[in-house]
DNA sequence: GACGGGGTACTCGGATAGAGCTTGTCCGAGTTAGCGTGG
DNA sequence: CCACGCTAACTCGGACAAGCTCTATCCGAGTACCCCGTC
C-alpha cells in the first residue's frame, strides 16, 4: 500500500498558498520551482485540486492557482480525497459470496466481519486527517520556523 | 492508493483456520477453493504470513498451514503487515531540503509538520487494526451466522 | 492625448508514453506416507 | 508376523511473465496584457 507522492507535492502546495493570503494566483511553474518539482506534474495535481474544489484557476498571463477557501475550512483530509481519490484502501471483493453459505443477494461489503473491521479502521485514519487543516499545518510550521512563511512569499513573488 | 487484494484473502484464511482449533494444517489448495481463488498466489500469501510469524507451515503430505499463535493473540495489524510490508503508506521524500530555508542535515521526516500530520493519522488506522483480533473477527462473524464456522470446518476437512 | 483593435506571450487543461508494483503462474526442493520385501 | 528400505505422491518455497496504476511529459485551447495605429 502506497500513498500517491503527489499528494505531499499537493500538501506543501497548499500550505504555501495558505501563507499567501490570496496576493494573486500563482502559476504550477512557480510552484514547482520552490522544490526543484517537475511542474507539469505537479500542474496535474493542482488540477485535481481545482476539479475538488480546493483550488481556482485563473488562465492567461498573470494566471496560476489559489485557494479556493479559507485555509481554515480545507482539512488535509480533502487534499488527500482530491488527489487520490474518494475510494478506500480496502475494497472489498466479496469472496464470501463464492463461499460455503454464499448468497449472491447479500451486500457483503457491509455485512462481512472482516470488511467492517478494516473500513472501521480507515475512518479513523480519515476523521484524524478531516480534523486538521492547512492553517494548522501551517501554523505548525512557522511556530517552529518563524522565517518560513516570509521565505515563501518571497520566493513566490513575481 | 489502494491495499493488495491479498489481505482481503489472508484476513479470511486465517479467520477460517481460527475455526479449526489446530486441527491439523490445511493445504493452501484446499483454502483456495472455499472461495474459488488462485491457490498459487494465495499461497504466495500465506508465505508471507510464515516468514511474518503469524502461521506455519508443514511440508510434505498432510502437510499445510496452521496459525502459529491463538487467534487471540494475532491481530488483524499483523495480518496487514504481514501482506503490505511494514512500510508507512505516505512516504515523506523531504522535499522541503530543495526549497528555501531548507538543510541538508534535518531529518524531515521527523520535523516536517506534513509529515507528522500523516504520521499521526495513519497511527490511528494501525491502532484501531491493531486493537482488534482475529478470534473477534471470528467471533462477530459466529455471532451473526452461527453456522458459518461449522460450514467452514466442513469444506476444509479432509 | 485617448481609444480601439490586433498580435503575442503566458497559463491552464487534457491527451499521450514509460516505469514500478501488484497480480498471476510455473516448476523445483523437501518431506511424509504407503507399499513391498526380507528376515 | 514384524521391521526396514524404497518409491511415489504431495506440499511448500522461491523464481518467472502479464496487467494496471502511478509517474512523467507534451502540445493545444483560452485569456489577459501590450503595442500600434487611428481618431
Amino acid at each position: 500500500m502506497r500513498m500517491a507522492e503527489g499528494v505531499e507535492w499537493a500538501m506543501h502546495s497548499c500550505v504555501n498558498l495558505s501563507w499567501l493570503d490570496g496576493h494573486g494566483p500563482v502559476p504550477a511553474a512557480r510552484l514547482a520551482g520552490l522544490y526543484d518539482l517537475p511542474a507539469p506534474y505537479l500542474n496535474k495535481q493542482l488540477q485535481a485540486l481545482v476539479r475538488a474544489g480546493v483550488l481556482t484557476s485563473v488562465s492567461g498571463p498573470r494566471g496560476g492557482f489559489r485557494l479556493a477557501r479559507a485555509p481554515e475550512e480545507i482539512s488535509l483530509l480533502d487534499v488527500v480525497v482530491a488527489v487520490e481519490g474518494p475510494e478506500e484502501a480496502f475494497r472489498c471483493t466479496q469472496i464470501l459470496r463464492n463461499g460455503p453459505g454464499g448468497d449472491a443477494s447479500v451486500d457483503y461489503r457491509q455485512h462481512c466481519a472482516v470488511s467492517q473491521s478494516m473500513r472501521r479502521a480507515e475512518l479513523a485514519w480519515r476523521q484524524e486527517l478531516a480534523g486538521r487543516t492547512i492553517a494548522d499545518v501551517g501554523h505548525d510550521v512557522v511556530s517552529h520556523t518563524p522565517a518560513a512563511a516570509e521565505r515563501v512569499r518571497a520566493a513566490l513573488a513575481p
